[in-house]
DNA sequence: GCAATGACGCTCT
DNA sequence: CAGAGCGCCATTG
């Protein structure tokens, strides 16, 4: 086993980030308010980067508030994951967007807004 | 223990 | 609608 203790604020985000189903994506923020952090969607992201080998989540499900692949230091890595959603069937706009309105995984419980019309 | 870092988010221009 | 600026907060050196 590796020595490597995870925190406990990133024991619950990557819980969450392996309850988002394929083919959905979740924002950062979002897995950060459902991790019990609210307002920590910076360290969504500093977490999965500081994902320990051995354990798998699904990473490439998470992604900004714009339904964009957030920036990275190594490109590469960015295509990587769109690739991933894709193969997913997530689909992506024509400005490299995915349209959260229609993939953003919405946990059973969770409101949605639509309903709020009815 | 303080200062810097970072796969972010919201608001204002 | 795109870009810039400031705020947030756990982890690291």
């Amino acid at each position: 086993m590796s020595g490597m203790k995870v925190s406990e604020p990133y024991a619950r985000i990557y819980a969450v980030v392996k309850r988002i189903p394929a083919g959905r994506v979740a924002t950062y923020g979002q897995v950060a308010a459902l991790a019990g952090l609210a307002g920590a969607a910076r360290q969504v992201g500093y977490a999965l980067n500081a994902t320990p080998r051995g354990i798998r989540i699904p990473w490439q499900r998470v992604v900004n508030a714009q339904g964009t692949v957030s920036r990275r230091a190594d490109p590469d890595d960015e295509i990587r994951q769109r690739r991933l959603l894709e193969a997913e069937g997530v689909r992506f706009d024509p400005r490299g967007r995915i349209p959260l309105d229609r993939y953003r995984w919405k946990p059973r419980g969770t409101p949605r807004a639509e309903d709020d019309l009815f």
